[in-house]
RNA sequence: GCCGAAGUGGCGGAAUUGGUAGACGCGCUGGAUUCAAAAUCCAGUUCUGGCAACAGAGUGUGGGUUCGAUUCCCACCUUCGGUACCA
């Protein structure tokens, strides 16, 4: 019978459905085991060949797991709140919920032709009000809870405010964004609104006025990727920086164990780099500058308090409060001017634009407290608002971004550090010794950083402080498709908890938001204004809110009095394996880190960390094909040129624009050769009808307005393309579905090609070909269960010593390779076990049954169906995994390669058992050695037994 | 700029702790089968020279450690990914 994987495939996918085999219970004497996959966004466009390879490789470590013993939780569920479905509800005026159905509903389609053992009964969607009411209860959570720094944990707002009833805020440590101290009287004075602004400053979910990318012209707010150059992408209209009163979470608080929890988790070292990085904690000095002439005082931090007296300028971020305060009538007018050039200006052109140095000169002067000289304070837009202080003290001497701003603006430079000893340091590196430091002088940095700090709180002007990089998370989205903030306002504008939860959602028609920014929320006065007289919150959470907690709720989806019952949290404890791509290496996995340590704090799961082992799949690439395209039109028309002659007449590649291409029209698709003749010329244009008079000026002709005009009588031409590897997307078009190469291979097919494509953590090419060989091998190893007419046919005797060596071999290599993720290698392991039992002609019943259970995580529709005909019961999910026993792999003889001088000259076959003595000896004696040592001296003979021996001569 | 990862045949990749470089698969070449093709099977396939036995070179580049380096160390080059200008 031939191997049918369609027939087979639907045959059992119905007997799991049917028999609930993938169903997993909440209790269980076996040990569990939880293996997750990154939370998907069911996203139109659906699912690419590149996308399910991280799913596969859980799937197959979650069926490994089961056959281990585990009782193993897999679960799937989307993250459906998001943007897409809120710009398509503004292009078509539908709402985004029937959008966001339908896009689940293929996503679905697509996961279940893969063969995933998701127990579905456990899927949550973000958008789902039973889901969101956990969302909003949380953030009401972080809402009434601060972060005590002595304990180093949560606590709830209203022990705080007995604290400050008691004693006020003096001396009190708090993760806190409130400056001004006060008594327990003056707190006990203020009104109910003053309180209000105070504890804000404490609540771990807040407002305060932060700024978004406002684009007056769509009327909207924008992420910073669809900024550019101060234009939104989508129409080029001048974006502004806009300041908005906003929710935001304080994720500082955290820092420290955020950082801290990294070393106890499971994860690569360059993931854990990257968090550490994001995270930035860096130890230094706050110090206080006082400015002449004025009662203010500029707040810095530094991490080198030893170049202060090399600090001959001061920089403020534009936005500092104080610019306002202390810029001079005479530099009034540079200063506006310069705020509107900044404030066209995104964060991102900020960064993208490091070495252009701009600025302007307030006309204040601070003084140096070490050297009482007047130093200037300008402005500059490379200091950023959000990190540290947003004020530098400028120290041109050391500091490449400080100097280059010296030399532009002609500022002065004084030499501190001697660096003469350490060539090519940098100011990172910490080494030199002090000059024109006063006190400091002739000290290393290391010594003198200590000394300083020690002057500047013996001087009252500062102390030593720890600064972190990251910054609180801004959570407020003007838009309508996510969770509604469950928060209500008085008149005064006091926030207040709204626990009548869920909060839903309410139906809308016009998604547009306000003339002001607003959410189009808050055109629904008849939900804006309750009947109690206050006014709900408009904004809507961000993404990350539902997508921070989703993997509890799996635990227990169905909990209606928690977002996971305490029974269910204390068997499942943590998620053991993590499987995703590394875009979410800092946001995704730092907030739900952040989220997982305040819900524990608050003792409401068990663990600290949520994801003990991590594993970051590479991106499947495709190959993207361009079409050269000439900028300025010829005889005004459109005119393509072949790449080749680009190349090759050595054409400006500036004056071409690339245009990407359906793969489906490219002939030769992934070789460098890859072209459009003139029938897939006309597949293009048949596809972008806007070209249709163009030019296309291909190697033997030119071909426009349907005919083609041969240079020497050619039928046909080729239009050579640009062929790149790069992202597979929508916008490339050059997507591959997996559900048509299952089409034609099966799904046990493509998932064993994905697996073999190479190691998982790489990034690699897509190339469909390929997987013919793997599609061979499952017929082969098919073959292997039928004779010659194609009947069922295994052999029940005891296997022999040769088919239990191949057996016991294989157990063990995909055994360990699955253990280490290399699920390639296991591909390799089956296909070669296959053919070594082919050439043996071997269809032994107890080989066989072995190899039935190994291969199930990859191909588990052919196991189960080999399984049922090996006459066995129940389904081969639950099986066992075979053991191997070392005594089988054992050789008579080993093939030793002998080397002179660490060359390999000749292999010769010796007992295994042969002691190291006899080996050195017999290798030396060796005919095909002989010529080799012939007339020189023997200096050595190195015998690495059961590996390899080595002859060192001289 | 900064952070991270990776460079091995025509291609995807293997070599788990320093010990036979190129397993396995694609592709290609030759053969069998066939009227022919597809499919299948057998053999070969790192490069250079040679009919061959064999010899030389070879894991991005240049150095180093070692009896022995794809693997460890130093410097550099290239590619990919991330990025909120590390005060």
């Amino acid at each position: 019978m031939d191997y049918n994987p369609g027939e087979i495939e639907k045959k059992w996918k119905a007997f799991w459905d049917h028999n609930e085999i993938y169903k997993v219970p909440n209790n269980s004497d076996k040990p569990k085991y939880y293996v997750l996959d990154m939370f998907p966004y069911p996203s139109g466009s659906g699912l690419h060949v590149g996308h399910p390879l991280g799913y596969i490789a859980s799937d197959i470590y979650a069926r490994y797991k089961r056959l281990k013993g585990f009782n193993v939780l897999h679960p799937m569920g989307f993250d459906a709140f998001g943007l897409p479905a809120e710009q398509y509800a503004l292009d078509t005026g539908n709402h985004p919920s029937g959008f966001t159905d339908k896009n689940i509903k293929y996503f679905r389609e697509q996961l279940d032709s893969l063969g995933f053992c998701y127990d579905w009964s456990r899927e949550v969607r973000t958008c789902d009000p039973k889901y969101y009411k956990w969302t909003q209860w949380i953030f009401l959570q972080l809402f009434e809870h601060y972060y005590d720094n002595n304990l180093s944990k949560a606590q709830p707002i209203t022990k705080l405010v007995g604290r400050f009833e008691e004693k006020g805020n003096v001396n009190f440590q708090a993760a806190t964004s409130q400056e001004e101290t006060f008594s327990a009287t003056e707190w006990n004075a203020k009104s109910l609104r003053e309180k209000d602004d105070i504890l804000m400053n404490y609540r771990l979910a807040y407002r305060k006025v932060s700024y978004v990318n406002w684009c007056e012209a769509l009327g909207t707010v924008l992420a910073n990727d669809e900024v550019k150059d101060g234009l939104s992408e989508r129409g080029g209209h001048p974006v502004i920086q806009k300041p908005m009163l906003q929710w935001s979470l304080r994720t500082t608080a955290y820092a420290q164990r955020l950082l801290d929890g990294l070393d106890t988790v499971d994860w690569s070292d360059a993931l854990k780099a990257q968090q550490r990085n994001w995270i930035g904690r860096s130890e230094g000095a706050q110090l206080f500058f006082d400015i002449e002439l004025s009662s203010h005082k500029i707040e810095v931090f530094t991490t080198r308090p030893d170049t202060i007296f090399g600090a001959t300028f001061m920089v403020l971020a534009p936005e500092h409060p104080l610019v306002k305060k202390i810029t001079t009538a005479h530099q009034y007018d540079d200063i506006e001017d310069y705020l509107k050039y900044v404030n066209a200006r995104s964060e991102r052109d900020r960064m993208e634009e490091a070495k252009k140095v701009t600025g302007a000169f307030t006309g204040a002067y601070a003084i140096n407290p070490f050297t009482n000289e007047k130093i200037p304070v300008w402005i500059g837009e490379y200091v950023l608002k959000d990190y540290g202080t947003g004020a530098i003290m400028a120290v041109p001497a050391d500091d490449e971004r400080d100097k280059r701003f010296a030399e532009k603006f002609d500022l002065k430079i004084i030499d501190i550090i001697d660096k003469s000893m350490h060539e090519g340091a940098g100011m990172e590196d910490k080494v030199g010794k002090m000059i024109n430091s006063g006190f400091l002088n002739g000290m290393e940095v290391k010594e003198a950083i200590q000394k300083v700090i020690d002057q500047i709180e013996e001087k009252g002007i500062g102390k030593r402080r720890i600064n972190y990089k990251l910054r609180d998370a801004n959570y407020s989205r003007q838009r309508y498709w996510g969770e509604p903030v469950p928060v209500q306002y008085d008149a005064d504008g006091v926030a207040y908890a709204d626990y009548n939860l869920p909060l839903e959602l309410p139906d809308l028609e016009n998604f547009k938001p306000t003339a002001e920014g607003k959410s189009p929320l808050s055109r629904l006065d008849g939900w804006v204004y309750t009947p109690d007289g206050l006014i709900r919150e408009t904004d809507t959470m961000p993404g990350y809110a539902g997508s921070s907690w989703y993997f509890l709720r799996y635990m227990d989806p169905e909990n209606e009095d928690a977002f996971a019952g305490k029974e269910a949290l204390n068997y499942w404890k943590d998620v053991d394996l993590y499987i995703g791509g590394t875009e979410h290496a800092v946001g995704h996995l730092l907030y739900s880190r952040m989220w997982h340590k305040f819900l524990h704090d608050i003792g409401k799961v068990p663990t600290d960390e949520p994801f003990r082992k991590l594993i970051n799949q590479g991106m499947i690439q495709g190959i993207i094909e361009y079409i050269y395209l000439k900028k300025e039109k010829t005889n005004g028309q459109y005119h393509f040129l072949c790449s080749k002659k680009v190349e090759m007449m050595g054409l400006k590649e500036e004056d071409y624009q690339r245009l990407p291409v359906k793969i489906q029209y490219i002939k030769a698709y992934g070789s460098p050769d890859s072209f459009l003749d003139i029938e897939s010329i006309k597949q293009f244009l048949d596809w972008r009808p806007e070209y249709a008079n163009a030019i296309f000026e291909c190697g033997k002709g030119v071909y426009q307005n349907g005919e083609f005009n041969p240079t020497d009588g050619a039928k046909d031409s080729h239009l050579f393309t640009r062929s790149e590897t790069g992202k597979m997307g929508k916008r490339y078009f050059n997507t591959v579905d997996p559900v048509d190469v299952i089409g034609t291979y099966g799904t046990d097919c493509f998932r064993l090609y994905e697996m073999f494509l190479g190691p998982i953590t790489d990034a690699k090419p897509w190339n469909t070909k390929g997987i013919e060989g793997t599609s061979r091998f499952l017929k082969k190893f098919w073959g292997l269960f039928f004779n010659n007419e194609g009947e069922f046919s295994v052999n029940e005797a005891d296997p022999t010593k040769e088919e239990l060596k191949i057996m016991h071999k294989t157990i063990k290599r995909v055994g360990e390779d699955i253990e280490r993720f290399s699920f390639n290698t296991c591909v390799s392991a089956l296909m070669e076990a296959t053919n070594d039992l082919r050439k043996l002609k071997s269809n032994n019943k107890t080989v066989l049954r072995s190899l039935v259970v190994l291969i199930a995580p990859f191909a588990p529709h052919m196991a189960e169906e080999l399984w049922h005909r090996l006459w066995e019961k129940g389904s081969v999910n639950d099986a066992t995994f075979p053991e191997f026993d070392e005594k089988h792999l054992k050789e008579d003889s080993i093939t030793y390669p002998i080397s002179i001088n660490g060359k390999k000259r000749a292999v010769h076959d010796f007992p295994s058992d042969a002691p190291k003595e006899d080996l050195e000896k017999a290798a030396v004696e060796l005919e095909d050695i002989q010529k080799w040592i012939e007339g020189k001296t023997i200096r050595k003979v190195i015998v690495v037994p059961g590996r390899m021996i080595n002859i060192v001569v001289g």
